[in-house]
DNA sequence: CGCTAATCTAGAACAAGTTTCAGACTTGAT
DNA sequence: ATCAAGTCTGAAACTTGTTCTAGATTAGCG
């Protein structure tokens, strides 16, 4: 990535909603259907407008040639908005396309939650979550391509919103598993699968894996779960 | 990164072995050590000197800063070599990191082999093994830094260069587990402990996991090797 | 309404990966 | 030793991520 900035000390770009990096404001939440995302300051409406467009240019572009078809000129251009403003929401692309995963796994989230998967044992269940999601990115490769080449290319400076990423990821698969309340070893485990399923993910995504060995992967790390003690329904 | 080069049609840049573009690219090494790797058309002596000198650089570079710090015109500079000439041994920054990667990877095996896991289970084997890397990786982060992130970033481009890499990290789980002839269950459960190794060595070089989470994730995913029948000494 | 600070726009400028090209140098075969 | 083919060099050009600047616009406030 070019144009690295060696100036790491004077850095302080602004966010959208200005002022100081602290906290300023109040309860503010920003979208109305935002959960429990970072309490940034609010956005006004044509700020959010302009926030869901830029998502909206990138998750198209990404999905017609993944990752290097999403480029910030023409992103910028696609949601009709200046380069500069660009990055003032987004402060790079690897933040742009994170922030795409982030929308884009809600609606998973939400959709996954609408059909509980119906397996008999927790790693049955979360072997079933994991490979319906992987069938929903093969609907889009090109999309998958560039979220999850983002996601693992992304450095320090986005480790927020990565962790937000796999955060939301623990979420999807402990609902799978149905627990309330997992043990530490049951933690360890989906730490586990969470690694196996973003590097299977990265393997079929650059073609060394084939779909049928992505399954098997995520199967046989599912029997972790198995180890953490009963799980059976 | 820039400059995709939109033409996909008419590429056929040529290797330094320059030959028929059906078995170029691959990563010559032609050291005397070198064992069943691609057999490329063989590198004069100054061509390997030449080669040897940019993976030298690359390292050296990557040492200091990480991916961003191996930019190609230093390494061309520090290794004596025009820009083209670089290109011409490595067609991208990727290739470099990722052949540099290989580099590393041999000598890492030969170390490991000088002294061989003492664990009673091939879990604890493989797990001590995979630790000592993990050390080796912590001493020079910021190398490590850099030829992950290739790996991971790589695209289909350099597919096998990716997988002899991966190979070679299969041969050295192997031969830490002790096995000569693992059975499919074993094999299914080595994929997923590099899936897990891989993923944990990111998240650890992007900030978002101590060591010692490195470490649970590595024993708890070498478990899965108690699930594929007796492994004991 | 009129003001001020923050934000946005257009566009130039810069950095680093990649490509290209003309000319010098090597190599291998005759 | 000589010639042709293949390589290497140096330098410029091109692409795309990122930064910067000066001048509009907008938002919030008295």
């Amino acid at each position: 990535m070019p144009a690295e900035a060696k100036a790491d000390s004077k850095n302080a770009r602004p966010a959208p909603g200005g002022g100081t990096p602290a906290a300023s404001s109040g309860t503010a939440h920003t979208r109305p259907h935002s959960m429990s995302h970072t309490a940034s300051p609010p956005l006004t409406e044509r700020q959010e407008a302009r926030r869901r467009r830029i998502l909206h240019a990138s998750a198209q572009l990404a999905s017609r040639g993944g990752f290097d078809a999403v480029q910030m000129r023409e992103v910028a251009e696609s949601s009709q908005v200046a380069l500069g403003t660009l990055y003032r929401y987004f402060p790079s692309k690897v933040h742009l396309l994170v922030a795409t995963m982030q929308d884009q796994l809600e609606h998973m989230h939400g959709t996954l939650r609408k059909k509980p998967p119906a397996g008999d044992t927790a790693a049955e269940r979360v072997a079933e979550t994991l490979m319906r999601a992987f069938r929903a990115l093969q609907r889009e490769p090109h999309l998958a391509d560039a979220m999850v080449r983002a996601l693992t290319f992304a450095d320090r400076s986005v480790s927020p919103e990565v962790d937000q990423v796999s955060r939301q990821t623990t979420v999807i698969i402990l609902d799978a598993m149905g627990l309330d309340d997992p043990t530490p070893a049951q933690l360890s485990a989906v730490r586990v699968i969470e690694h196996t399923w973003h590097s299977a993910l990265i393997t079929w995504l650059s073609g060394r894996a084939s779909i049928a060995q992505v399954k098997i992967d995520i199967e046989t790390v599912c029997r972790l779960i198995d180890l953490t003690g009963p799980n059976d329904r």
